[in-house]
DNA sequence: ATGGGTAGCGCG
DNA sequence: AAAGCGCGCTACCCAT
């Protein structure tokens, strides 16, 4: 049984640290409450005010502050603002919540520390506890706990923005090393399976209202837990056999590390044309969305008029009423109404041009501008959470929002990269992008060791050019840009076994074609099937692929009698070796590119797979760029480079996202 | 009202 | 026999 303590007074408290200073590690939890405002909405330089007669029958939209006409009953003048104000409740933000308990747990001991309950009984303020947990807190123990990145950055408050020292232990990236196929990586459920305990009860942020005993309880019990499953988890993982695992934790919490400077730091955006964006493309939404509900309109056969969003109405609209032979299905054997139906469809109707026209505009409008607009703090910074335990081959997942999938591409209906134009440096301020070129395919030429493959990487030639050159048997100076392009979809296609049918798709060519330059690129790549064949081999004899590091992917569907399951599962193991290699050099980068900037003003903001963006002061560019550019080319595995051929870096300056390519 | 499932689509 | 995989978000729709 472990002792346990409640600690009232700071005698108690400073014989607590110094306990814990005995300890290599301990697991330290955090019980905080909300203290975020919410976010002001209004958008820039309009006045709410009314000015004419008509104002005072003008209802005032409590998002936006716009005047707009009570009609329907409608509460916001635009679903856009129906749905910022839902997102802008406040939640549970390490950045800017208030810490009422702390608990710590060590070999054999746990300690809670209430400050801040709303129980008359007297208790240390947070400032007198952090006080005196600060040489513990920068000190050279590990701090542990479940998803403790949330914890380290409750606790910097109190330590004017200051993170506790590394070295740091999750247990959720443990156990998603370890085991990434759970489902739920909740501190109940691993403690379940790893230690053997039932939770009782699961507070969550109620801790904070109900009764004082109840709530100290079970803020001592979540740092225990993690410190019995840390315990257990690093157990498991010095193992014989499992080096490789335990170095990856190792490696993450170094990428943790990075992590929390980058959701400190946020990444930097011009709200002010964010603000003026929205109502612009809100005209433009609504006018494609009228000319396509007039076309609708004419032959449409229910009372209420066709919702463009909905794929069931829309489908009910082409295949029902017009007519038209369904040409393609979803999975759940729904007719589809995806973008490349409708580009089909436009053919036979008007109407299918116009939506699609619509949908551009309202998926920029909903996800990126009126989407982002309220997750961007007073400082005109967005803070999104990069999480290491998600993506099951091992690349960071963002979200809240997602920043990894903001339009890149230019689009035949609008300039499709006014988003990123968006992120942009402060003034006397620098982004620098830097990007791997072609980072998975030259994995895949490692690993497969294909002779033409690794020729083109080791020679520095342009890949696709040499592939086209393969398919049509012809010298590389006769290849058109055409053939080129085709041949990079056969790259980015065929490597990862793609079939024909994707590169007819995309290159919009003939079946016939397809099949043939599928043949042709195999053929020209013989080490790639290869390769591939000898990896599934390998799963359904181990029931696992890893990557170069050893990150595993457990594939139990390898062996399914069920053939589309079976499939997939060949499929992802195929995938993982490639992806996942990419993600763990990834990791060593971003880690390496973090200490290569330490003491320059120059920090990592995103992190989009393959490409980091850094703000700096543009005095520090000149610096800093070849320190990123060594970081992320020179990855090693051991004492030798990670892959025989070479690691390649792309990086440009500039003052905002999109111009940097 | 809230939650899960589905469709669709943005990125690497 | 059929053929990328990995994510997160918005919106709809139907259930409770």
């Amino acid at each position: 049984m472990l002792a346990t303590k409640t600690v009232r007074t700071t005698e108690d408290l400073k014989q607590v640290v110094e306990d814990y200073l005995d300890f290599d590690e301990f697991a330290f939890d955090v019980e905080t409450r909300t203290n975020r405002k919410v976010r002001g909405l209004a958008l820039a330089g309009e006045i709410p005010k009314g000015t004419s007669r008509d104002a005072e029958q003008m209802k005032i939209c409590p998002s936006c502050q716009r005047p707009f006409p009570p009609r329907h009953n409608r509460k916001f003048c635009t679903d856009e603002c129906r749905d910022a104000a839902g997102k802008d409740k406040p939640a549970l933000d390490p950045m800017t919540n208030v810490v009422w308990s702390i608990s710590l747990a060590g070999p054999g001991r746990s300690d809670v520390i209430p400050c801040g309950h709303p129980d008359p009984r007297p208790q240390l303020r947070p400032e007198q506890v952090f006080d005196a947990l600060e040489p513990l807190m920068f000190s050279d123990r590990r701090k542990v706990n479940q998803n403790v990145g949330f914890d380290l950055l409750s606790v910097s408050k109190y330590y004017d923005g200051e993170i506790p020292d590394p070295p740091y232990g999750d247990t959720l990236v443990a156990a998603f090393l370890l085991n990434e196929n759970l489902g739920v990586y909740k501190l109940g459920a691993l403690s379940k399976l790893y230690v053997g305990y039932i939770y009782a009860e699961k507070l969550g942020e109620e801790a904070y209202r109900v009764e004082f005993e109840r709530a100290i309880r079970y803020s001592l019990v979540d740092a225990k837990m993690a410190w019995l499953l840390w315990w257990k988890l690093t157990r498991k993982l010095s193992k014989r056999g499992l080096a490789k695992l335990r170095a990856l934790l190792d490696l993450e919490m170094e990428v943790l590390r990075v992590l929390i400077h980058m959701r400190q730091y946020g990444a930097y955006v011009d709200v002010e044309e964010f603000r003026r964006l929205r109502p612009e493309l809100e005209t433009r939404r609504t006018a494609a969305q009228r000319q396509a509900i007039a076309i609708i309109t004419d032959r449409w056969d229910r009372p209420d008029e066709i919702n463009l969003n909905s794929t069931q109405q829309l489908g009910h609209y082409f295949y029902d009423v017009l007519r038209i032979k369904c040409p393609k299905f979803t999975d759940k054997g729904a007719r589809s109404t995806d973008a490349q139906t409708l580009r089909y469809l436009a053919r036979r109707s008007p109407a299918a041009g116009a939506v699609l026209e619509y949908k551009d505009l309202q998926k920029l409008l909903s996800t990126y501008v009126a989407g982002y607009i309220p997750t961007i703090e007073d400082d005109n910074r967005i803070r999104a959470s990069f999480n290491q335990a998600i993506a099951r081959t091992g690349r960071l997942s963002c979200s809240t929002p997602n920043l990894q999938n903001i339009p890149a591409r230019y689009k035949d209906t609008f300039e499709a990269t006014m988003v990123r134009r968006l992120f942009v440096a402060p003034s006397g301020r620098k982004l620098i992008v830097a990007d791997y070129s072609q980072i998975e395919l030259r994995v895949l030429a490692h690993q497969c060791r294909d002779a033409k493959l690794m020729y083109a990487y080791t020679h520095d030639l342009d890949l696709h050019t040499q592939t086209a050159a393969l398919i049509w048997r012809i010298p590389q100076t006769e290849v058109t840009p055409a053939q080129r392009s085709i041949a990079k979809n056969c790259n980015f296609n065929f490597a990862f076994e793609g079939g024909p049918g994707r590169v007819e798709e995309m290159s919009g060519i003939s079946e016939s074609d397809a099949e043939a330059v599928y043949k042709a690129w195999h053929r020209a790549y013989p080490g790639v099937k290869r390769w591939a064949e000898k990896v599934k081999d390998f799963c359904r004899v181990q029931g696992f692929v890893e990557t170069l590091y050893g990150r595993k992917r457990r594939l139990k569907d390898v062996t399914s009698d069920v053939p589309k399951l079976r499939y997939y599962a060949e499929r992802q193991a195929v995938n993982h070796p490639i992806q996942g290699t990419a993600a763990d050099i990834a990791k060593l980068a971003i880690v390496a590119v973090h200490e290569a900037l330490r003491g320059l003003d120059a920090h990592l903001v995103l992190q989009i797979h393959d490409e980091f963006i850094i703000e700096c002061d543009e005095r520090v560019v000149p610096r800093a760029l070849p320190l990123v550019r060594e970081a992320m080319e020179d990855i090693r595995l051991g004492d030798r480079p990670v892959l025989d051929v070479p690691l390649v870096a792309n990086i440009s300056v500039g003052q905002n996202w999109a111009e940097c390519k």
